[in-house]
DNA sequence: CCGACATACTTAACATGTGTACTATCGAGC
DNA sequence: GCTCGATAGTACACATGTTAAGTATGTCGG
C-alpha cells in the first residue's frame, strides 16, 4: 500500500490512553462545575488560592495549577471581574502581583470542595481506592521523568 | 481560617495527575511536529488515516482520534487547504463526507513515523517497557469506566 | 408524497493551549 | 546614576476544547 509505515497503533499509544483517561475522569466533574460557570482551569486556580490560604504570586500559582502565564493571565481577568480573587501589590517590587481569594471566591469554593469530594469518591468506589492510589503514583512517577527526557530531544545543545 | 475547606490537595488528584503525566510526554513528541508545523492533533487524524488505508467518515474520525466535531471540522478544512488530505463524497447520502490522506500527507506520515516511534522507545526506556504497557493498561480500563460513570452524575434521568 | 424526527456535519461564541514578542521593573556592575 | 541582562507579567496570533445552535439531508409513518 501507499503508505505502509511500521508504527504503533494510535490506541496503545501513552499520550492517548492519558488523553482518554482524562476525558472519562472530567465528564464527572464537568456538570458540577457549570453549575457554577467555572472552567475546570479557573477551578484549579480558585482550588490551589484556597490551600494557600494567603495570597500567591502569578508565577507560582501557574506551576501549582500547570497552567502556561498566558492562560493564567486571561484566567484572572476574568475571576477578577467575576470578584471571586483580589489582586495585591507585592512589597518592593513592582513587577509582580499577589492573587488572593475573596470572600465570594472562598464561599464558592466552600460551596463547591465538598460536592467535588464525594464525586472524587464514587470515582474511587468505581475504580478501586488502592488502584487509584498506585496508578497517581504511577503518573507522578512518569511526570518526574521530564528532566531527564529533556536529554532525548533534538534540540537539546 | 476563612476558606478551612477538606479537600484532596490538588497534586494528588487523578485528573491532575494525569495532565501532568500526559504533558510530560507531550514535551518529547511536539518538537518533532513542530518542525513539520503539525499540531498534536493534526498528527493525530494523519496517523488514523494512515492506520485506515481508506477513506474515513467524519463521525468515526472523530472518535478513533478523541476529537470533537468541531474541532475536526477546522483540523480537517486546514488538512485539506495544505493538501495533506482529501475530501470525497460518499454514495448515497450527501450529508457525508469521506477523508483520505494525498499522496503529500501519506509522504508526510512516512517521514515522521520512524522518528516519533524512535522518540517512543527512548520512554519505553526510561521509564521500562514492562512498566509503561501496565500503566497503558491501567488507563485503558479507567477510560472503560466512562459508562459506569455516567450514572453517578446528577442530571443522569 | 409529506411532514415530523433523526443524522452528519458546520458555524458561532467564548475559554484555554501554545509559541513568540513585548513592556516594565529589578539587580548587578561600573 | 547608567547600562546590561535577567525576571514577572502581559499582549498577540493561531489552534483546539466545549457547548449550543444552525443547516442540509435522510428516514419513516401516515
Amino acid at each position: 500500500m501507499t503508505t505502509d509505515i511500521a508504527m504503533r497503533p494510535l490506541r496503545q499509544s501513552l499520550p492517548m490512553a492519558l488523553l482518554d483517561a482524562r476525558e472519562t475522569a472530567m465528564q464527572l466533574f464537568r456538570p458540577l462545575l457549570a453549575e457554577h460557570d467555572l472552567t475546570e482551569q479557573q477551578w484549579r486556580v480558585l482550588r490551589v488560592l484556597a490551600e494557600a490560604e494567603e495570597p500567591s504570586e502569578i508565577g507560582p500559582l501557574a506551576d501549582r495549577t500547570s497552567l502556561l502565564a498566558p492562560s493564567m493571565t486571561r484566567i484572572l481577568a476574568n475571576l477578577e471581574a467575576r470578584n471571586l480573587v483580589e489582586r495585591r501589590p507585592v512589597a518592593h517590587d513592582n513587577r509582580r502581583a499577589a492573587i488572593a481569594l475573596s470572600p465570594r471566591g472562598a464561599a464558592l469554593v466552600r460551596e463547591i470542595a465538598p460536592r467535588s469530594e464525594s464525586l472524587y469518591s464514587e470515582l474511587e468506589a468505581a475504580f478501586g481506592t488502592r488502584r487509584l492510589e498506585r496508578l497517581i503514583d504511577e503518573l507522578r512517577d512518569l511526570a518526574d521523568l521530564h528532566p531527564g527526557l529533556d536529554s532525548l530531544r533534538p534540540d537539546t545543545s
